[in-house]
DNA sequence: GCCAACGTTGGC
DNA sequence: GCCAACGTTGGC
């Protein structure tokens, strides 16, 4: 069992949108980072949970908790012309690109802002600390401990 | 809005 | 296969 924290700019689809989908679930789509990609096709796996994040904002934060109910599948929409993530090299028979869906767990119950993530010395190891843009980055247990009980989530 | 970090593209 | 140019991410 991995933990994951997943970015997303709340803008564009936020964790209260991932609430108030009717069955809370949502394909976790137009990823097109290589390493992203490979966590999402060999790694990730339903059951496992994540830290949803909202990046781009003035002040970048962990809001909550989401699980993993479906492991890699293609991202069929880069076979759709019409999508804004559509990619011509990709083919349902050679899927460049894949995707997971997530459902809505729990908000934490005090959000985490990167700037604690980044002051406390436990985290220090994280991609998110170190500036990394992977937007699919795996977490470690400790790390995942140590900012569930941040967030007020402890036990 | 700036810009550093870094991933991707494409000429050679 | 190198690497300069270019595009994107995302914190600030």
């Amino acid at each position: 069992m991995s933990y994951w924290l997943f970015k997303t700019e709340p803008g564009c689809f936020s964790f209260d949108d991932l609430k108030n989908r009717p069955a809370m679930t949502e394909h976790w789509d137009g990823v097109r980072n290589y390493q992203a990609r490979n966590f999402l096709r060999d790694r990730v796996q339903p059951g496992e949970l994540v830290l949803f994040y909202h990046s781009n904002i003035p002040e970048p934060v962990v809001v909550g908790l989401a699980e993993v109910v479906r492991g890699g599948y293609p991202d069929f929409t880069a076979f759709d012309p019409a999508s804004e993530h559509f990619d011509p090299k990709s083919s349902p028979d050679a899927p460049t690109w894949f995707m997971v869906d997530v459902r809505y767990v729990a908000p934490l119950r005090q959000q985490v802002t990167l700037e604690r993530i980044r002051s406390n010395p436990f985290l220090a190891d994280m991609p998110l600390v170190r500036r990394s843009r992977l937007s699919i980055q795996p977490v470690t247990e400790e790390e995942w401990r140590t900012i569930l009980a941040m967030g007020g989530m402890e036990n």
